[in-house]
RNA sequence: GCUAUCAGCCGGGUUAUCGCUUCCUGUAUUGCAGGGGGAGGAAAGUCCGGACAGCACAGGGCAACACACCGGUUAACGGCCGGUCCCCACACUUGUUGUGGGGGAGAAAGUGCCACAGAAAAUUACCACCCCGCAGUAAUGCAGGGGCCAGGGUGAAAACGUGAGGUAAGAGCUCACGGUUGCGGCAGGUAACUGCCAUAACGGGUAAACCUUGUGUGCUGUAAUGCCACGUAAAUCAGUGUUGAGGGCGGCCCGUCCGAUCUCCACAGUAAUGUGGGGGACAUUGAAGGGUAGGCAGCAAGAUUGCAGCAGUAAUGCUGCAGCCAGAUAAAUGAUAACUCUUCCGGGCAACCGGGAGACAGAAUCCGGCUUACAGGCUGAUAGUUUUU
RNA sequence: GGAUGAAUAGCUCAACGGCAGAGCGCUGCCCUGUUAAGGCAGGAGAUAAAAGUUCGAAUCUUUUUUCAUCCG
């Protein structure tokens, strides 16, 4: 499909509600590659009120590593930006699997990655993912 | 040209690829295509002042808070501009100098405080000094009477300063010169204030201690507020009251305004009605909870921006022309690469080559300021210095 | 985003504008076979930072930093 080979990031694809991210500290199952922890849950699409299947990432940075917003926007678009390049094998799967995937990510290093590392990282990161959706 | 200070301004640029957000148009049904817009001088701190919104609003007084030389400016300000006085620093040409910084009602309305040291910390005493008196030949001494202050190792601060006269000894006690303050007159200035004359006085500091005087201020904030959807509970408990309880005038008081108004039983009474008790309802206050965690408006054309002219020393104002310039909400404005600009390091006579660095920092209702952070660069003024003409 | 409050010894708190203190903890010694408890002695603060007012600031004023609380 032609969809799938773009790289999008939109707002379909973040997680912006605050009740599914209650829900995903909750219920969600974490573990963490670093200088990340991710935490993720999965449904299958029908029996939940998100009828389409797809995936929803949300990022975060701590205000107590990162005082100025400067520099927490910037580790948060990084994140963004390898996440978008790298992340259209685990949805095309989970799309096959007619699920709906969310996944919360937050940066736990005290200092400014470079963009290599966090490409890098995020890679493992959706590496994992994949294999423990299978 | 260089250095220093001050003031104002800028805060890298271009292209490609892949993305994000918003608006418009088209197709079409939340996709795609095209086009337009997309962080700052501080967006920051939230320190001031407004706009706007909700609640409250006859009026008066008190309290609380803020401000405080004078004039101007503004929607407003604790800001800004100009002037004035005092203090401090720097510079030199060493003075009616220049530049920069800080401060400004009242300490002569009253109260408080001023540790240690010192006789004494604010109008008072003590030591010492002098005279008289008494004792003594005298030196000298004193439970006496006066003079009442020049001297008293301190201290941040000591009762106008210096000199002379005067006196028993001394003192602004008197005089000369000088200082400060008050009142009055004249001159200049819108005024603060300045200069001169005359006269009286000399009273330490602290108001970022209380306070006094003058001026101003209703409170809360866009998570305000209004509407829609979903959902819950017209629920519960406690206090008070039902003709004067309570509430409003957002601290308090006066004063004033609003203000619920049912029923049953017992007793008294011929009755109207009154007293007591119970219940309900209502009013009001408080406690402890329940639901929602979505959307729309507020919310992007304004004390607006740029340029030009005019008025004004300036802040600023007026007029004309042109422009529309972010609107997210787990929160967009990004990533990568190349070239270029500035600058640093190394190599090289040089052209150039290689490597590194480019600050502080991210809108959240919007404006006017202040404060704080900031690589580097530009412009202007002043001062110094060097060279040339 | 907006509105409040706080900062003193390792911890919990005191302290009229005039010498920075208390309790617990810490260190050493005594006691004990050893530890705890107990007793004796001791050290440790530039009062969060910087300016200012004052003769003199933990305290008063301003700015900055850090931490905490509240909101529909």
């Amino acid at each position: 499909m032609e969809n799938s080979s773009r790289n999008t990031l939109g707002k379909n694809e973040r997680l912006k509600s605050r009740k599914s991210i209650e829900q995903l500290f909750k219920e969600g199952i974490s573990f963490s590659v670093f200088p990340f922890r991710v935490l993720y849950l999965i449904h299958k699409a029908e029996d939940e009120s998100n009828p389409s299947p797809g995936l929803k990432a949300a990022f975060s940075v701590s205000k107590k590593y990162f005082k100025h917003a400067t520099e927490r926007n910037r580790v948060k678009r990084l994140m963004r930006e390898s996440w978008r390049l790298q992340k259209n094998n685990l949805l095309q799967s989970i799309k096959e699997m007619n699920s709906n995937m969310m996944v919360f990510i937050i940066y736990t290093g005290n200092e400014i990655p470079e963009y290599q590392l966090v490409f890098e990282k995020t890679g493992a990161v959706l590496k994992r993912l994949y294999k423990n959706i299978k």
